[in-house]
DNA sequence: TTGAAAATATTGAATATTCAAGAATTGAAG
DNA sequence: CTTCAATTCTTGAATATTCAATATTTTCAA
């Protein structure tokens, strides 16, 4: 008897693997136009509700390691879109602020990205988008 | 008039990888039993059907880019899993083959995989489960 | 048939990420 | 209080990835 067992490409993992990729590929592609990384944007886009966030809180949001951050926050305050500030309450805590130029660059992008969603929508449809979204939240959700 | 603006996580791009990362990390966590990177698990998977497959098609099927392959495929090599072979037909590819040992080694994995394929059929559902996998594919199918 | 362009894989240098260790601060138990 | 463990962030070394350039082979048009 032949061993037929599961193709990579039937695995979950790997559908999602594959889906991230790509969509990832032309969120980068778009926001290349701004010369920023999808992270960047995802940091800006976290900090721009003005509040300081703590380095610790960032990574979890923008699904970086602490290290990776650090460094990535050093280019971002080196490109004063961003700036530290000591946290009063708890000192061993760094809040993390946007500056104004950040919020610029923010808005820009946001168009950039909100430009894909809509290509997306277009080709892929209003209803599978919103079911889609609605089953990774709840995976996501019983992940944890 | 106070400017919502949609938080990241209603992003698809970031849903998408929130849950790859996720479901990557307890794959990599089980695989680790072994030793083993997800990337080579793939590669591992693929040549399975003990068919010589050339690197550019490797690198797409696992969704590697060529350079990176390149090096991890030296690893493997040296560990014995998998060999290279000059393409008879055309003598600018290299077919990649499975060893013996890589055949083994490929079984634990997969039995590995299998395990967290079940766990999330628990946690999430099987209707979940066979709905977000039909709704990822298409999604893959009308990005290109 | 020849020569230029395309396809395939690898290499080396530049860059980025990760792991493990360290420094500073806080919390909390004795 | 004091001291020891836990938390938070950063650093430096080790590792991995990527970009650009190279080598080889094939394709195909002139």
């Amino acid at each position: 008897m032949a061993k037929p067992n599961t193709p990579i490409t039937e695995h979950l993992a790997y559908l999602l693997a594959q889906a991230n990729r790509e969509i990832n590929r032309q969120l980068e592609l778009r926001l290349s136009k701004e010369g920023v990384p999808v992270e960047q944007w995802r940091i800006l886009k976290v900090l721009s509700d003005g509040d300081g966030h703590s380095m610790g809180e960032l990574a979890d949001a923008v699904l970086l390691n602490h290290p990776t951050l650090t460094k990535m926050i050093d280019r971002m305050v080196s490109d004063t879109l961003v700036y530290r500030v000591q946290d009063p309450n708890d000192r061993r805590k760094v809040l993390m602020f946007i500056s104004d130029r950040g919020k610029v660059l923010c808005k820009k992008l946001n168009s950039l990205a909100v430009d894909q969603e809509e290509h997306i929508l277009e080709s892929y449809g209003d209803k599978s988008t919103s079911e889609l979204k609605r089953l990774l939240e709840s995976l996501i959700d019983s992940s944890n």
